[in-house]
DNA sequence: ACAAATTTTTAGATTTGCCTAAAAATAATT
DNA sequence: AATTATTTTTAGGCAAATCTAAAAATTTGT
């Protein structure tokens, strides 16, 4: 399997409901900054292998080889993710070029040794859950900020823009993966939020609500 | 720089001496194992990046540029190696294959952060040496066992060939990097040599002691 | 020194992965 | 329903990296 066909299974995977799904040519070439003609080219060449189910006008859908594959490469972006983190001292926000060269090594030790060196991680730096060697991935629940009323609260669990523009922004906020938030106000113009986070109250924006997962506290 | 151009500078930096000397399209085609044609054909690519000199029917002899890289490359390789045997339980057998892609991932950080993730290692689990940032490499007082005489000692600091076949051998032998060995008796006839090691006497044969390199004491 | 052997290069083809431009199919609009 | 707009595919081309077969240059042997 090569890099690019890896690639292509990986945002089909993240197109469709993880891997359940059909997905439009364009929307895949969206998603990899490339041309549609090229992923006709290229989901013909993964249908040939099994990895897609391919209908010509109708759209491209993964196969079970083909989910789990993907599913393989997202295991291992979010590992190395960890361990450039927890290990190497970068970032949350330099991590992703460098998984994304990282998701591509192929040793099935490397794989299963690091996940116990790391010992067996269940989330990303970014909150998103590690598929296990099966391709299983764990949903978590949790719900967009922005979905919430005044008067909740819940942790800090996960992003929906890996940027490193946002990550900077929650860095600058002092906003990190675990913290407990505390809706003060909404204010019904702008959608924007008076929240609480360690013992301060900060203003953020609908958008960067939008983008912004928490576990709702009961 | 793409992986196959780091491979042939790689394979220039071994076959010269550490990226000095001249190299014959043909060694280049055998360490590879390719065509002279595609050698050929890749070497006037890297002239024209001024990797390489490269004169036409002489032969090709890396540049400052081109050996830099290649050290950096070989430094990424021997990093990775102790790595995974450090950390990951891999066998000193075993880590080549994965090192030969993980020594493609470009990333400054990841490799400095490595470097000091491992405390700064001299050398790989084979006991070659690991240049610095710079590219240096340093050169260690090294023999091979073969070219010493009974009586004489040493500690054993690398191996000259890396097949896991002779690396597993040394497992069976017990004889590992570290390890002190006395010279007892030297055949003359077919140059095996009797050696004490971890206080038990072994045999080895002349090709095996042509693959083993140690420190002499004085 | 010159013919034979070896090494190296050139020429032309192949595969992967991408592109542009044009054609075909599907979806949207009036 | 027919025209227009959008999406998707096809056709043809390009660059990287490889190959085989043939030609050119160099080296070797007598």
């Amino acid at each position: 399997m090569t890099r690019s066909e890896e690639n292509y299974l990986k945002a089909i995977f993240h197109l469709s409901n993880n891997g359940v799904g059909v997905v439009a040519t364009n929307a895949i070439a969206d998603q990899m900054d490339t041309k549609a003609s090229s992923v006709t080219d290229m989901v013909k060449r993964l249908s040939e292998k099994d990895l897609v189910k391919y209908i010509k006008y109708k759209g491209v859908e993964l196969t079970a080889p083909g989910k789990l594959h993907a599913a393989k490469v997202i295991r291992k972006h979010r590992l190395w993710e960890v361990f450039l983190v927890e290990k190497l001292h970068f970032n949350w926000d330099e991590v992703h070029e460098v998984a994304e060269q990282l998701e591509h090594i192929k040793s099935e030790k490397l794989v299963e040794e690091l996940d116990s060196f790391l010992e067996y991680p269940k989330v990303d730096p970014h909150g998103d859950p590690i598929p296990d060697k099966h391709g299983n991935i764990q949903k978590l629940d949790k719900v967009l900020l922005a979905s919430c009323k005044a008067e909740e609260s819940g942790v800090f669990v996960g992003v929906e823009n890996s940027s490193s523009e946002f990550l900077q922004y929650l860095d600058k906020l002092k906003l990190s993966l675990g913290d407990i938030i505390e809706i003060i106000e909404k204010e019904a113009f702008d959608n924007s939020m008076q929240i609480r986070v360690n013992q301060e109250q900060i203003n953020i924006s609908a958008l960067t609500a939008n983008n912004i997962y928490i576990k709702k506290n009961k």
